[in-house]
DNA sequence: CGCATAAAGTTGCAACTGCAACAAGCAGAG
DNA sequence: CTCTGCTTGTTGCAGTTGCAACTTTATGCG
C-alpha cells in the first residue's frame, strides 16, 4: 500500500513554510495596526503615484475583492487612504493614500525588506536565484503568473 | 524612497503558491468529505499501524492542538477513526484509524501523490531536487526541521 | 429607447481559526 | 499526603475569510 509522509509532502511543506512567513510579517504589520490584506492594499498603492481602482487592487495581489474592500475600509478609518468617486466610471472607485499612508508606506518598505532578507539568509547567492527561479517556473505553470499589471 | 513590489516580494509569492496548492488538494479531499486539518491527522495515522496520541499528530502536523481536537471529532463522526483511552496516562487519548479509515487512506494517498506530481510537473529532475533542498534549508532555518517524530 | 447582461464594490452569513480559559489527570517537592 | 505546577485535550469566544446575493452603474443588442 501506498504511504504518504507529511513531511516530505510538498503541499503540506509549502504551506507550514508560507505560515511561517506570514506570521514573522504579521509582528512587523502589528505595530501600525494592519494586517496582510491591509498591507497588500498599501503595497499595490504605495508603488504608484497616482490613484488606482479597487479592482486594480484586486488584479495585482489576487486577493478576494471582499478582502480587499474591508481593507480598504479599516485603511481609511486608519487614515492612511480615501476614497474618490472616479471620472468617466461611477461604479469605480479610486483609492489614493494620503500623506500618512505614504509615510507608513516609507516606514515599512525597509522593515519588510529587511524580514525578507532574513527569512531568506540561509540560502546563498546561488541558492536565491534557483529558489527565485523556482517559483517563477511554479507560478507560470499555476497560472499566477507575474505578467501584467505590472 | 525604497519601493517593493509585492509580485518580487518572497513572502508574497510562497503564501500565493501555497495558497494554490491548498485549494488544489482541497479539491480532492472534498470528495471524501474531509479538510485539510483532517487530512493531516488521517495521513500521520495511516503512517503506522498501531495508535497514535492526539498531542503526536499535533507535533507531526505542527498544527494547532484545538484545530486537531476538531478535526479528530469530526473524523470520528464519519467514522474513519476512534478514540481509545491510553492504559498508562488517563489524559492521554489515543487515536486509531478504523477499517473505513485506513480504507479512505488507501484510496486517498495515490490520488494525492499524482496531485503533487502534477503541481511540480513544471519542474525538471534537478529542479526538482533543488526545491526540496531549499526548503530544506528554508525549514532548518525557521526551527521547522524535518526531524523528530519521524 | 428598453431590455438583458456584465462589471465594481459592499455586505450578510456561515464556516474556520487561534487564543485563552478550562477540566481532568499526572508528577515531584516537602 | 498534599500542594503546586505541568500536560492533555476540549470548548467558548472573537476575529477572519470566502462565497453568494445585492446595489449601482455601464454596455450591447434589437
Amino acid at each position: 500500500m501506498d504511504r504518504l509522509n507529511l513531511l516530505s509532502f510538498a503541499p503540506f511543506r509549502l504551506n507550514r513554510l508560507a505560515t511561517e512567513f506570514s506570521n514573522a510579517l504579521a509582528a512587523d504589520y502589528a505595530r501600525f495596526g494592519i494586517d496582510i490584506p491591509e498591507w497588500r492594499v498599501l503595497a499595490t498603492l504605495g508603488q504608484h503615484e497616482g490613484p488606482r481602482s479597487a479592482a486594480y487592487v484586486v488584479r495585482c495581489t489576487r486577493t478576494h475583492k471582499s478582502r480587499i474592500s474591508r481593507a480598504v475600509s479599516h485603511l481609511i478609518e486608519l487614515g492612511l487612504l480615501e476614497r474618490q468617486e472616479s471620472g468617466d466610471d461611477r461604479r469605480e472607485i479610486m483609492l489614493q493614500l494620503t500623506t500618512q499612508g505614504r509615510a507608513t508606506y516609507a516606514e515599512l518598505v525597509p522593515i519588510l525588506l529587511e524580514r525578507e532578507a532574513k527569512l531568506l539568509s540561509g540560502l546563498s547567492e546561488a541558492q536565491r536565484r534557483d529558489f527565485d527561479r523556482l517559483l517563477e517556473v511554479l507560478e507560470e505553470s499555476l497560472g499566477l503568473a507575474r505578467r501584467g499589471e505590472e
